[in-house]
DNA sequence: AAATAATATGAACGTTCGTTCTTTTTTCTT
DNA sequence: AAGAAAAAAGAACGAACGTTCATATTATTT
């Protein structure tokens, strides 16, 4: 499965996620037709994406996201009690994308190979195609406040552990070597990071979105196929 | 060479890099003695990466600093002429760090397999002397003004093209398989920051800078030997 | 068309911010 | 020990911050 199939497939678009977010914090806000609170989280987010893309959240004033939003101060705070709620909504929904995603992905193919494939090509596509809640996510985890993080923490320990159990079942059936899968886990997250936080620089260097998965499993095949045809026979999905 | 040579070896200490800041931007502080500049910035510097590491730079207000050094707002401003300054500085220091030590490091051995463990080595260990620094200039990055970006930016520039040249010469050699290494090298750098960025993490998991190293190293020597002798022989620099 | 509910507005409030500046304290020189 | 130079101190300033709220505008219902 390349990029495209995949953004047909399992993508759900910006807007959707506004709706969602709508209907878990319907109670915090002072807004009440779905159409008018939708059309506005959709503004509110994206300009909260460009400002703190630029200098941060912390550095974003509620006067810089009334400008860029066209919403005046008062109208904001309709749609959130406060600042750091704001920041809150947008860490909580970013990290939710993924999981949801990865545990739908993870159920498609039950081959240790295949699998890896899928959960690794699905985890970079999906920071694709929502490169700003990824980005952003990671950028101002530091400012998660108690009351999310455990939320936060739970989801980011789930991915971490869908690609140990990959490779550890995998190591079972005798496909993949033995090894420190805690480690190499780790070292394909980091790959899948540098993708949507460098995003200018392979914009630059023109490197397409599926020549990077392929690049991240030609690397993680070479390293814990047991017979070494991974480089020399890619297979796609 | 493993991360306790290393220290031995290459390490000046958190002393020498104020001392170094103090001689370059003489002009721009008010305090005329070496010693009380380099104990003040110091603590200073210790400060400011206390504070950020949990908040960001922009949400460390200059009050923060002061209570957390034990100096006076009036105090803080005679070494440096303003908060925006003061990143610049550290920004600029923290790639200088990198840069002269991989200079120094790449010259210590020609032959590209070993150049390349020492040089990715190296990296590592760098950041694990003077994780602050590295972990200050990545968070902090989108906050560099046009004065510093120039500079900043051609030291990363360099670290990104001394793994490309090592991995070019070795293809050259007939010891690297051909390939992409525009992307392998960034590949290899992403692991690189994934350890200082999440240092908590790995000091969790009890992984040690050596195995971080080691692991990485021969993840890339899977990928890029020609001869698959990496992972059952590995050898030390 | 009138009444009611929903949403938008932006001036105003109390804090906190980065920075400056005069004064006090410390250190060095003689 | 007296005088001069260096450094530290913290109150004070205007600007900008997050947030609130009384009022105006728009949309919906009757």
């Amino acid at each position: 499965m390349d990029y495209k199939e995949f953004k047909k497939l399992y993508a759900s678009s910006n807007r959707d996620i506004a709706r969602e977010i709508f209907l878990n914090n319907q109670g915090n806000m002072r807004i009440k037709k779905e159409k008018t609170a939708v059309d506005n989280l959709e503004k509110i987010f994206n300009a909260v994406f460009s400002i703190t893309y630029k200098k941060g959240f912390q550095a974003m004033s509620m006067r810089d996201l009334s400008r860029k939003t066209g919403m005046s101060l008062g109208s904001l705070y309709a749609y959130f009690t406060g600042k750091e709620k704001l920041l809150g909504i947008i860490q909580t929904q970013g990290w939710s994308i993924l999981k949801k995603n990865l545990e739908q992905i993870s159920k498609t193919c039950e081959d240790p190979r295949e699998k890896l494939k899928a959960v690794i090509k699905a985890h970079i596509f999906l920071s694709e195609l929502f490169r700003p809640w990824f980005y952003f996510t990671f950028m101002e985890a530091r400012n998660i406040k108690p009351a999310e993080f455990e939320a936060v923490k739970s989801m980011e320990e789930y991915t971490h552990k869908t690609l140990i159990e990959i490779l550890v079942s995998g190591e079972d059936q005798g496909i993949f070597k033995p090894g420190n899968h805690e480690l190499t886990s780790s070292m394909i997250k980091g790959i899948q990071q540098e993708w949507y936080l460098k995003r200018w620089k392979y914009r630059k260097l023109k490197v397409s979105t599926d020549q990077f998965a392929d690049h991240l499993i030609e690397l993680v095949e070479a390293f814990c196929l047991v017979q070494k045809a991974g480089r020399n026979d890619p297979t796609e999905i």
